[in-house]
DNA sequence: GAAAACAATATCGTATACACTTTATGCCAG
DNA sequence: CTGGCATAAAGTGTATACGATATTGTTTTC
């Protein structure tokens, strides 16, 4: 039998991922040889570790190096961790209760894929909710406020011409998600950060042909705005703004060819 | 030591919980009694009991049985529900992640109870959320859908001349999340189902001086906009109406005594 | 040689075990 | 009688074990 592994290599993909944990901490705990003394098993009380694994996992879905559809066995990400089933459980429940992932009853969690119509109800909701944050924002708006949301926006710029792997999420949506914290609402906040990385999903798999030129000045156009303290204007900006990311996806259509790809991901 | 125990009577608390599940699908698994053989573990198909333990506590919230900063202690909900702590957790987390518990580190897990601080923001996102629901619940309405609200607000009518325990949740939250719904929109819905929830905690903590005939007829008039097909009237009254129940809720004053129930609760 | 039945493997679901932390109890000093 | 410390009990955090299920590879039969 060929060794075609390798037409699903979902072990390749985690070891980027694994440079974005926050530091080597990963490296600190060794995996018990078998046979030997169990070592003095000491709580690191750095941070949990399921926290360190639903965060890596959200910023390499954020960083569209995991993309949807790809599988996420939990033995591997115990031994990428170096933690037992226990935790990686846990983390991926958190991940599917943001729907970043699909927790298949006995198949296993694989990397979300929002379908055509989820799609289309994420971005009303979105739509909805930047357009309660955006008179919040400028309620709150003070110059250091303004001069952080142009420091974003001069990372965005820098991002543009040195196309790294620092894609959507730090292109875009950190403009949007600084917004949110700006509103001073934690619960639209978290509201929104849950709809970005779910439009994070959408973008890596219906393949936005991103004119990201525009999308930049249209953020630069909104601080102005808000800058001004024009909450009709930059409400109204924001929702056209959406609406323009919204019309570049490319949602599948009936006369395509269904993507193979796509479809062995689901 | 005088057996002070019932100043805290989380005991009692799970005898009426229970009385809500489903069905009686609890008794059928029984504890295993020490020593004796094991029983064939037959995995009942009927529904997972995680989901079993996440909707009776959610319902408990719902219906203010369970209050805010009543402890859940793991070991018991094990023993009333027969399972091991693996699934008790597993819904307590999905309950955390719906801001229903807070999950306190080696402290257990209680009730949340919403700050002041929260209630605003949530009554802010709440009003967002419902005002971008309503032109959508107006477009895809029907005369069948209409019947639905009708039915539902008839429902609500008998729950005011039989106050049973059937309280907030069953008077006015069936009616906003019928109407998030027909919407059409799960987002949005999800979105709402979880600030209904956190409302209901709100509700319980501070104590509305609900006028219930008043947010009733509301509800009549907005059915009746709704079926006129009245969007800008429709999400005015609807924006109206949840500001005066913000209104009613009494949030702790600086100048009142703190309540020692409530600190004592969180 | 192709399809179906079977066996083997990998992986998931749940229970249990043990370590650690917090909370309660009891004792003693003041 | 009160306050603080030592100890015990209760409860949580994580790992591991084992049964159940899905998938894959192999064999058998037509």
């Amino acid at each position: 039998m060929a060794p075609c592994m390798s037409y699903f290599p979902y072990i390749d993909l985690f070891v980027p991922l694994v440079g974005f944990i926050s530091d080597s901490a990963i490296m600190k705990r060794r995996q018990p040889i078998a046979g030997e003394i169990k070592p003095v098993r000491r709580r690191d009380a750095s941070v949990s570790a399921d926290a360190r694994i639903y965060d890596a996992i959200f910023q390499a879905v954020m960083m569209q190096r995991l993309k949807p559809g790809m599988k996420l066995p939990e033995p591997q990400l115990c031994e990428l961790f170096g933690v037992s089933r226990t935790l990686v459980r846990k983390a991926l429940q958190r991940l599917a209760g943001d729907y970043i992932v699909d927790l298949r009853p006995n198949r296993g969690a694989i990397v979300a894929s929002p379908t055509p119509e989820e799609t289309r109800e994420i971005f009303v909701a979105r739509r909805a909710i930047e357009a309660a944050i955006m008179p919040l924002a400028i309620a709150n708006s003070t110059p250091a406020r303004i001069a952080l949301l142009k420091k974003a926006l001069k990372a965005e710029h820098e991002a543009l011409h040195n196309p790294t792997q620092l894609d959507w999420a730090q292109r875009a949506g950190n403009f949007h998600v600084l917004l949110a914290e700006q509103a001073g609402n934690r619960v639209l906040a978290a509201f929104l950060t849950q709809l970005m990385s779910r439009c994070s999903l959408i973008v890596t798999l219906y393949e936005v042909p991103g004119d990201s030129v525009c999308e930049h000045e249209e953020h630069e156009q909104l601080v102005k705005l808000i800058a001004a303290g024009d909450v009709k204007g930059a409400t109204a900006l924001m929702d056209a703004h959406l609406c323009a990311l919204e019309a570049r996806i490319r949602l599948p259509k009936a006369d395509e060819a269904p993507d193979l790809g796509l479809l062995l991901g689901l």
